[in-house]
DNA sequence: ACTCTGCTTAGAGGA
């Protein structure tokens, strides 16, 4: 096979690549790119048999043992890529990582045979493996035991090839290496350093990544002479099988040894259980046929979607690796569910699918739970949770860290270089090193850094590519600190570092892991694809009094006294459901009361509850409301993405203060408290692999996708959902699978059932001239203020007078409409700037509008004369440019207290003024997709307590369906003004007030 | 046609 290739994008660079023997088979097409070893004679490339290596798509780096896991099984191998969540852990796995971490200490400290059973004491009874002994079922006793039986193991390895070994000792090692003597196979193996312990390895090389058990200093003297290498050195604790798979992984770790020093030539494979290490060769063909298989792999995993033949273009799923022909090693493969269920509902469709005969059966069996509806529902998910994926893989920046010099990506802000290590490592906690930081030339660059954000750890030097990755802790102007999971301290003081702020790299591991579980065929799986696929009509029982126990009705009558009809509603619906209800909650309707009533409501009952949402600040919002209350609850999670107020009730936090390192203490911790609280993304966490809840509620459930959704609700009884439709959907950034009905919330799908709707209307925000809007476009009336109080209440300021006066004194009589913005009985105004003019700027990435923008901050700034406190003032906008323009414009001045932010993040809150910069205006039909959605401009109206005040251009905004009727209602209430031209120049004068 | 939040993520072993 010949192939035309080009180093640059200019056409005339070509080079000749010529593929011979059978690596002609590698799927490579026009365009890919790939990356070739070997020697390139007068612009030609020879890749054959013995020489050179083709490697596809370099940049997608697959880890080594995902590539020996494909020798027998391509398809299992990318499945366990896609389906990781489903890959749940056992005995021999967690035995395996122990032993794992006490011959990776031991061999580094000290392997005598007392000092091994102290560490392992030391790591079996402390607190790293608890969650997963919880999750396993198992006790520490247990573990102990069983790992006892390999020490002896230890001294005897230890013997053989530690500290000057004896010849006699070792059964006849065999190894020969290119650069070593003639035809002495038989040699004697001495390990005389241990120079790294879990070393992590990204070769953009090769295209693959890895962590190295143990990285030695080896002698190996044959009888001519003796070599040093540094080799990898592999510990298996299972049964010496000395496996392909076993060997290929060494084999792949010799090429990954090669990014940082010279090649090894050679790994050794060491088994715990015996004692017994084997060498093994890195030759010339086994790495060859890994390369190869890596290629196919990367080939699957990019192509994962094709478009469909019938030519209406449309995407469609690709097949996966071919069905393998082994019963025998399917039976007990943990990917066999996934397999057959991608077999039946993506693959079956196709027509040139062949099954091995044998397993069509299997098959079938293994889905006949399964209706077509169901396999549908799970085709259509899967392809747009993949096009979806697919549209964040382009922005995340994780190739960045070895395609871009860290001085260029510091542009974006996303990445901080030259930053040298200072003061001492500490170890925090086990595999947690607090590392500092600091810029070479003293101040660091400005970046988007924040704490709490994962990084990467680089040094600036190609080698040492990926050394560690964690938390940031800290920054200031001078200095990073940064948790992470290794000890950098060993190399070179003078290493130049690059931090990478690892973005995005999150893939929808845990969406496609509840879509896999949706299908299972349990009960409670069963359960609920009945009522999400098939819409199930929702049961409810007849009588508060059989849930109701006799003790809690004071409890629960004196809760409800709080509460207005329709929450008392949302309690008694939620408490009579035996499947799920849905509380729609309108703007300023109280939702956080509500949920926190029902909480209590359930406790009194004596139910568990699981409380979720997609994001931490909405479960921290409930959980401060809760606290105040006697409800016990637990909340899951990283403290650091937790709010200050609720990080004391933490697990983490707990474990730490009472020191928890048994694991009945934390089974104890576990089933103390009623109430969990953790976001959507958390089920992962081993809790939920054992217990069972009476309910789960998920708050703001229609901005959170059905898969998502979907995962807290397996382990409960009951649930419900918490939201309002008419407001901001879940946010999907490709186009087609937004079009393929990738925003539709299981919120929004459930709530066709009308029986299981109940609507919170009393709203306790808006006046009641702010309110009618909404109520008008969108509630059709329902909505209703929850007192006089509320629908009479007008903006506070006391200085309004004067500053009157003052403006007066500037502008005259000409600027009539300023005092009627600044009244705070005109609640709400619409301010058409078509005349001013304030033209629109488009740009790549964003739009704004100077003069719309001005005009903002100058009202704002006038607000805050007449009195009001910059906290009761917000900024919103659809477009995150034009907040970047409204931000800089008021750095400096007294304005910048003012909180600004975009339409989408003020979602759930309120302020007493609210001013909108709505920027769009042009003359041709240039129209976003934003404010096209209604409930994007719901949002926006909602959140004013007192005073709403838009700007916009009129004629421009009527393009946009939404704004148009809601310009037409304004302008039926005379509550537009139009500024009058030049407006702009007299407000500068006014700025210098 | 620009709205953004979740995450320890390579390997632990069994047939």
């Amino acid at each position: 096979m010949h192939l035309t290739i080009a180093a640059s994008q200019s056409p005339e660079d070509t080079e000749l690549c010529i593929l011979r023997n059978d690596w002609n088979s590698v799927p490579v097409l026009s365009g890919d790119i790939i990356h070739l070893e070997g020697a390139c004679n007068s612009g030609s490339w020879i890749i054959n048999g013995e020489s050179g290596y083709l490697i596809l798509y370099p940049d997608l780096l697959i880890s080594g043992t995902t590539v020996s896991n494909s020798i027998r099984c391509m398809r299992k191998a990318v499945l366990s890529e896609k389906f990781r969540s489903c890959e749940s852990g056992s005995r021999q796995m967690l035995v395996g990582t122990v032993l794992h971490e006490i011959f990776q200490q031991a061999i580094t400290n000290n392997l005598a045979a007392e000092k091994v059973q102290e560490l392992a004491f030391k790591i079996v009874y402390g607190p790293k493996y608890l969650k997963e002994l919880y999750h396993l079922n198992l006790k520490q006793e247990e573990i102990m035991q069983e790992i006892e039986g390999y020490f002896p193991s230890f001294s005897k390895w230890a013997e053989d090839y530690m500290c000057k070994p004896s010849q006699d000792n070792q059964s006849k090692m065999q190894l020969k290496l290119s650069s070593g003597g003639k035809k002495d196979l038989s040699c004697n193996i001495e390990i005389t350093q241990v120079l790294d312990i879990e070393e992590n390895i990204w070769s953009p090389r090769f295209g693959l990544k890895g962590k190295l058990d143990v990285t030695v200093g080896v002698k190996i003297h044959h009888s001519s002479g003796t070599q040093y290498k540094i080799m990898p050195l592999e510990l298996k604790t299972g049964k010496e099988s000395n496996s392909i798979e076993h060997r290929s992984q060494v084999i792949l770790y010799t090429l990954l040894s090669q990014e940082r020093r010279m090649d090894p030539e050679a790994g050794l494979l060491l088994y715990l259980k015996t004692g017994n290490m084997h060498t093994v060769p890195g030759n010339r063909l086994d790495r060859r046929e890994l390369i190869k298989l890596r290629n196919q792999l990367a080939s699957y995993l990019v192509h994962n979607v094709c478009k469909s033949a019938m030519g209406n273009k449309q995407t469609q799923l690709a097949s996966l690796p071919p069905v393998i022909n082994d019963s025998q090693a399917c039976k007990y493969c943990s990917q066999m569910h996934n397999c057959v269920l991608y077999s039946r509902a993506v693959e079956q469709q196709m027509d040139d699918i062949i099954i091995p005969s044998a397993m069509i059966p299997v098959i079938d069996r293994e889905t006949q739970h399964l209706k077509l509806s169901h396999l549908q529902y799970f085709n259509l998910w899967y392809l747009m949770l993949t096009l979806e994926l697919q549209a964040g893989e382009g922005k995340k920046g994780y190739k960045n860290i070895w395609m871009m010099p860290a001085s260029e990506r510091e542009k974006s802000g996303d990445c901080i270089g030259n930053m040298i290590r200072m003061e001492q490592v500490q170890e925090v906690s086990d595999g947690q090193y607090l590392h500092y930081f600091q810029h070479k030339s003293g101040a660091l660059p400005g970046t988007n850094l924040l704490v709490g954000d994962r990084v990467v750890v680089s040094g600036e030097e190609k080698t040492l590519l990926g050394l560690a990755a964690g938390y940031v802790k800290e920054v200031n102007m001078t200095k990073v600190s940064c948790l992470l999971d290794r000890n950098l301290s060993k190399l070179p003081k003078n290493t130049i570092f690059r931090l990478d702020h690892e973005e995005g790299g999150f893939g929808i591991d845990v969406p496609l892991g509840n879509l896999s579980k949706l299908m299972e065929n349990s009960s409670a799986s069963e359960k609920l694809r009945s009522l999400i696929i098939d819409f199930r009509k929702p049961q409810f029982i007849q009588h508060l009094s059989s849930v109701l126990p006799p003790e809690a009705k004071e409890t629960v009558a004196n809760i409800l006294k709080g509460l207005n009809k329709p929450q008392k509603q949302a309690m008694k619906q939620v408490l009579l459901s035996k499947d799920y209800t849905l509380i729609v909650g309108m703007p300023g309707t109280g939702k956080t009361t509500t949920i926190c009533a029902l909480v209590r409501i359930l406790y009194a009952c004596g139910f568990n509850v699981l409380l979720t949402s997609f994001t931490h600040t909405a479960v921290d919002n409930i959980l401060l409301k809760l606290a105040r209350f006697k409800v016990g609850f637990l909340r899951l999670g990283r403290v650091q993405k937790v709010h200050p107020d609720i990080q004391k009730f933490t697990e983490e936090e707990i474990c730490r203060c009472k020191s928890i390192k048994s694991v009945i203490h934390l089974e104890e911790l576990y089933n103390s408290q009623p109430v969990i609280a953790t976001t959507c993304m958390g089920v992962n966490h081993p809790i939920f692999a054992r217990k069972r809840f009476d309910f789960c509620i998920v708050d703001e459930a229609s901005q959170i996708s059905q898969p998502v959704c979907l995962g807290p609700l397996f382990c409960s009884q009951k649930f419900v959902l918490v939201g309002d439709h008419q407001q901001l959907p879940p946010l999907v950034q490709n186009a087609e699978a937004r079009d393929l009905g990738m925003s539709e919330s299981l919120f929004k799908r459930l709530e066709q059932n009308k029986n299981a709707v109940v609507q919170l209307t009393v709203q306790y925000r808006m006046n009641s001239k702010i309110m009618s809007l909404s109520n008008k476009l969108v509630y059709e009336g329902k909505l209703e203020c929850g007192s006089e109080k509320v629908s009479k209440a007008t903006v506070n300021l006391p200085d309004l007078k004067k500053l009157n006066l003052k403006l007066e004194l500037f502008t005259g009589s000409s600027e009539t409409w300023l005092k009627e913005v600044l009244e705070p009985n005109n609640s709400v105004c619409f301010l058409n700037t078509e005349k001013v003019p304030a033209p629109e700027c488009v740009e790549k990435g964003g739009v704004s509008n100077v003069m719309e923008a001005k005009l903002v901050v100058f009202l704002t700034s006038l607000f805050i004369k007449a009195g009001c406190k910059p906290s009761d003032i917000g900024i919103i906008s659809p477009y995150r440019h034009q907040l970047k323009i409204i931000t800089d414009l008021m750095t400096g001045s007294y304005v910048n207290k003012v909180e600004v932010n975009t339409v989408d993040k003020y979602q759930g809150r309120d302020k007493s003024i609210i001013v909108v910069s709505f920027v769009r205006n042009n003359t041709d039909d240039n129209i976003g997709t934003l404010l096209k959605d209604w409930r994007r401009l719901n949002v926006a109206l909602t959140r004013a307590k007192h005073k709403l005040i838009m700007l916009g251009c009129v004629p421009s905004l009527c393009c946009y369906p939404p704004l148009e009727k809601l310009l037409c209602h304004l302008n039926s209430e005379a509550l537009i003004f139009n500024l009058p031209a030049g407006t702009h120049e007299r407000v500068f004068q006014c700025n210098l007030l």
